[in-house]
DNA sequence: AGTAAATGACGCACCTTTTTGTAACCACGA
DNA sequence: TCGTGGTTACAAAAAGGTGCGTCATTTACT
């Protein structure tokens, strides 16, 4: 039992878009066209499994769309869709807002940082 | 082992702002400064050991600021810090694109919508 | 007076659920 | 036989829930 009415879109987009792989497959479907096989090249770390799964539910978000062709060895293609390159920016401005405040964090060290109070 | 040296911002931001809760611990704690038990009642969903975890994991992101009081029964106020506040208008933005995209998708019931193609 | 209960914000151990990885399999045609 | 994109079954790993313990002090009961 995992959908328990979100009435919230915070709630409902963070299902879709939250994870590992989200982010980094738009980021690489940003850069144009990419078949499955590319997408596999450009994170490694993701099974193929994981693959198929997170680009079926960015297809059913609307995020993503798969264009299959007949052919040979049967060749399928991805795209960001026009609401997938709204949100780019989206993740962008994510992305710029973690570099910003780096600042706040450890910047790499992970010293409990006493503030007295 | 789940952080193989992401150097990509938008890799690293998910680990943090991804998953059910973190976007509405935000969205509770931009009405002002909440008590765990506060945020407890706010989302009921929530078990205490996910919000101690999450807090924790949004605290040293620098995203929320904790305040421990001495007292008789421990007190400890969560207030969103000034990245944290900067980080609200971002998630905004995710939750303004999925309702704004929502026609792509099922528009909203969880019905099975059988779309004849 | 002395003991007991309760409070708020957790930590910890144990167990269940969910997610993810691995590997094998499918189809087709070069 | 290989490569493509994908599915399925099983196993491993990770995430999450539940309940109890804790700490220090106040209030409640006897």
């Amino acid at each position: 039992m995992k959908d328990l009415v979100s009435r919230c879109p915070i709630e409902e987009v963070m299902q879709v878009v939250s994870g590992r792989w989200p982010g980094l497959l738009i980021y690489y479907l940003k850069q144009g066209t990419k078949r499955f096989s590319d997408l596999r090249r450009d994170n490694p770390a993701i099974s193929h499994k994981m693959l198929t799964m997170e680009l079926r539910k960015l297809e059913d978000a609307g995020i993503v769309a798969r264009s299959e062709f007949e052919g040979y060895p049967l060749r399928v293609e991805y795209d960001l869709t026009p609401a997938g390159l709204q949100l780019v920016p989206l993740l962008d401005a994510l992305g710029s807002w973690w570099d910003a405040t780096a600042a706040g964090r450890g910047h790499g060290s992970t010293l409990p940082v006493e503030v007295t109070e």
